[in-house]
DNA sequence: GGTGTGATCATGCCTGCATT
DNA sequence: AATGCAGGCATGATCACACC
């Protein structure tokens, strides 16, 4: 009220001025109401307290009615400000910059000039401004700079916009675009300095885009809304649906911690499953229950507690650093809560990575000896590129190879590129005669001696045969992986696929595959020409090698589908269409029994019951 | 996240011009 | 000549941004 009251005098801002009015209207309502007189005759009503005038009505009419008031104080206010003058120049408001100036205001009892503009639409960071709080620098050289100023400039326009709704649609559209290009940086993995040098190739190609925020904070800002508003969109058909599958993808990081991707699949009303990624969680450790913990945290991070809410159906897990054990253990333990959790292979871009992890070990050390010889054989080429060159030359496979695996050190199993060993073959020859051309330099003596070693190895019978037997293997390995890679592969199918494998591999054990028989075939004494070494000494113990993997790769593969979950996922066959019979008669008897199967796996699922129930009564 | 740098703005002083 | 005013210029404060 004091406020107010000390503010009746003090502006002619058209706002105030309507609010004055309404006080003083209510003030004399009070005071009627207090001396108990009657109320006053229906010629002079009492006003409503403030009704629905908008801050736009009142804007609109305040130039006008700030104008007309102003006339009325001019003379007076002039008369009293040529009464103060003497000695120093005393600088005074001049009224005539009212009308010059039509967003300035003037308050005589504080004395004060500010910006009506500013002052409304003003952003926190300037409220300083002078021409917000209120100036007594009357010169119009002070005034003019003001209406030069970017803050003014930018109210200005925030001014025009609440002035002109149909503005705001039109930034809308602008803005939109700006949107665009946050999200395709974001999306490509662009550096975000890329964003005003994109939006101005955009006003090159003619299209609108506001020029505020194309700075690299502003982006940041764009791409976090987007990146909220997406994993809103996704939380919430994640709450819809009512079944949920997860899948969990470790990592291995030497510098950082490890951390797992968690992706989540979910079903809607039309269409296929959706699989989308969560986010990535960091583990605690890499057991059981660091993986339980960073699926209590992705889930958590949206509002969902999938201990309590029992909705999760699937779980894939996957990753270098997961063992069959902890894959085994991680259900063992979240089946203790929900006790229809299916555990499934999920797809494997590359089993040959978890095959040679399981299976190498001190028993079968030659593995790791072959893997070594075979890194340096790539090093010594990769990281000079003088050898490089050479090798291009002779060996172009090879050399394509290397160049494609980047940096050697980085790769897990060199053996497990398919690609590698079989560039290694085709360009066998080559390869040897320059690395015998290197080992005959004596001015490279360091180069010299490691190509000796290479030689040594390349020439070893047992290595070479070695090779042939494991590109036998890897072919199968590398024919599953492309059956996991397919877009639409049914879990009952991907069990197939395993099965498949792990017979082709059990005849590897008995009988020379494709690229073995072509080894023996093509050794004669020698082989195309080079000399091997070692010869014959080997061929017992090659025997039990070849046996030891093929024993070892059958067990891991066979491993890669949980027991427990087995029979439900051979069932989920009946899904396939294509399987089904094309006589009416026998189609209505089929896999009744796997259908009954499904069903009494899932029947205690509490959303199942909801979700049935639904069907139901619509 | 701290720091240096340039841009912007408010302010005061000075000067030149117009008016009294 | 005195006074008033606009505009130029210098200066300091503050802010945004780039860089480390």
């Amino acid at each position: 009220e004091g406020e107010v009251a000390h503010g009746q005098t003090a502006s002619y801002c058209a706002n105030c001025l309507v609010l004055q009015e309404k006080v003083r209207q209510l003030q004399e309502e009070l005071d009627r109401l207090k001396a108990n007189l009657p109320a006053p005759d229906p010629q002079t009503p009492v006003p409503t307290v403030m009704d629905d005038t908008s801050e736009q009505e009142m804007d609109s009419a305040d130039e006008s009615l700030t104008n007309e008031l102003l006339a009325s104080t001019d003379e007076t206010l002039k008369a009293a400000g040529a009464g103060g003058a003497g000695g120093r120049r005393i600088r005074r408001f001049k009224h005539e910059w009212l009308k010059k100036f039509w967003f300035l205001r003037y308050s005589p009892t504080l004395n004060e000039m500010w910006c009506h503009v500013c002052r409304q639409y003003t952003v926190q960071s300037s409220r300083t401004s002078a021409f917000i709080l209120g100036s007594k620098q009357f010169k119009i050289h002070t005034i003019k700079l003001h209406a030069q100023s970017n803050l003014h400039k930018k109210c200005l326009q925030l001014y025009k916009l609440r002035m002109h709704p149909e503005k705001t649609e039109e930034m809308c559209r602008n803005m939109t675009l700006l949107f665009h290009v946050a999200y395709h940086l974001a999306s490509e993995g662009r550096p975000l300095a890329d964003f005003r040098p994109l939006a101005e190739l955009l006003k090159k190609c003619d299209l609108k885009i506001v020029d505020q925020y194309l700075n690299e904070g502003d982006c940041q800002t764009l791409v976090h809304h987007i990146g909220r508003s997406l994993r809103e969109d996704l939380f919430e058909r994640l709450r819809l649906s009512p079944f949920l599958s997860v899948i969990m993808d470790g990592r291995t990081d030497e510098l950082l911690a490890d951390n797992v991707a968690v992706y989540v699949q979910y079903v809607t009303g039309e269409g296929p499953a959706h699989t989308e990624f969560l986010s990535l969680q960091e583990l605690s450790s890499v057991t059981v229950d660091g993986y339980v913990q960073a699926l209590d945290r992705a889930f958590g991070g949206i509002g969902i507690k999938w201990k309590e809410e029992k909705v999760m159906v699937g779980l894939g897990v996957n990753g270098a650093n997961v063992t069959t054990g902890l894959r085994a253990g991680l259900a063992v333990k979240i089946r203790k809560t929900l006790p229809w959790l299916l555990c499934v292979p999920c797809v494997l871009h590359r089993p040959h990575l978890e095959v040679l992890d399981a299976i190498s070990n001190k028993e079968l050390s030659c593995l790791e000896d072959l893997e070594n010889n075979l890194k340096q054989l790539l090093s010594f080429y990769r990281y000079s590129p003088k050898l490089m060159c050479e090798l291009r030359v002779t060996a172009a496979t090879l050399c394509e190879e290397t160049e494609f695996l980047g940096d050697i050190r980085a790769v897990r199993w060199v053996i497990g590129e398919q690609n590698v060993l079989n560039a290694l073959i085709k360009d066998y020859l080559e390869v040897v005669a320059h690395l015998k051309e290197v080992s005959g330099q004596p001015q490279k003596a360091e180069a010299a001696a490691v190509a000796l070693a290479l030689l040594h190895f390349l020439m070893d019978y047992q290595s070479v045969k070695l090779i042939y037997f494991l590109l036998d293997v890897i072919a199968v390995l590398a024919r599953l992986a492309f059956a996991f890679q397919g877009e639409a592969l049914l879990v009952a199918h991907a069990d197939d696929k395993v099965e498949e494998a792990i017979e082709e591999i059990s005849r590897l054990a008995e009988a020379p595959g494709e690229y073995l028989q072509e080894f023996e075939e093509t050794f004669q004494e020698n082989f195309h020409g080079v000399p091997l070494k070692n010869l014959r000494v080997a061929e017992a113990k090659f025997n039990s090698i070849r046996e030891k993997i093929c024993q070892r790769t059958q067990l891991i593969l066979a491993q890669r589908l949980d027991s427990n979950s087995r029979s439900v996922i051979r069932a989920s066959q009946v899904f396939d269409v294509a399987s089904w019979p094309q006589n009416e008669e026998r189609l209505r008897s089929h896999c009744e029994e796997e259908i009954l199967h499904i069903y009494k796996h899932f029947e205690i699922m509490p959303s199942l019951a909801i979700e049935l129930r639904d069907r139901k009564s619509t």
